[in-house]
DNA sequence: TCTATTAATAGGAATTATTACTATTTATTT
DNA sequence: AAATAAATAGTAATAATTCCTATTAATAGA
């Protein structure tokens, strides 16, 4: 993967902010220093991101958010705001027990919890 | 919710499978019967029997799936293959845990563990 | 430093999943 | 059976994402 201006852009974008954005709002931000950068551009690039472990690519109900935490970790969901807050989820040993009785490898989990948050309640 | 045929042929069609099918499966099926459905109508039926909790919708990705588990589960999702699996994970204390600790009310939790299934490992 | 190579880009078209619109049909109530 | 309003078919519209192509730019080598 060569160096391109755009996709350090679009890197420092998705590190530059705890809000799990959409593809779309990294291309506004973006285009701020770089106007006309392409929405394709943005996607293809956060495509090549996720696939390097640069970012994580995270669903939320039907559209992709983008996130630079790699750790593993999860998201509460508010139904009231949308917002996404990250959390760390006692793991306990859900890998192990998933392989002794599924037979099932697991290599990532992805849980979001929904409900609502306490700005909300 | 007043009775149509259409919505029962919908109901009967997730409720007769494993398979965690999309509305486009689902639609080619109902067709066998109903040969002009429309595709509009499946997705309206789908969400008002998801909103009545007849049914469940889950999101694999970015596309919606639909379930007649209402049971609380998760799913185990093959890299390989794709198929989701139903699973049941010992929740712990989860919705505890979330309360006490992040003060938010958990209604709902989707988890999906991505890995390989014991078929292709 | 110039040149060749090829990855990456911009811009727009195409695709996919889903929702919205509207005239017509159909289930239900009287 | 007639009136009412919900549901439908068919189609247009939207939203998110991917694909296509001619051009540009990063990098490796002379």
């Amino acid at each position: 993967m060569r160096y391109s201006h755009q996709r350090e852009l679009i890197r420092e974008t998705v590190y530059s902010t705890n809000s799990h954005p959409t593809a779309d709002w990294i291309y506004g931000e973006v285009k701020k220093s770089a106007p006309n950068i392409s929405l394709g551009t943005v996607y293809r690039n956060l495509k090549q991101l996720n696939d390097e472990s640069i970012i994580r690519t995270i669903y939320d109900g039907s559209i992709a958010r983008y996130d630079w935490n790699r750790d593993p970790h999860d998201h509460l969901k508010c139904k009231k705001c949308g917002n996404l807050i990250d959390v760390q989820i006692p793991e306990t040993d859900i890998k192990k027990t998933v392989k002794k009785k599924y037979n099932f490898e697991v290599d990532d989990m992805e849980t979001t919890l929904i409900g609502t948050c306490n700005e909300h309640a």
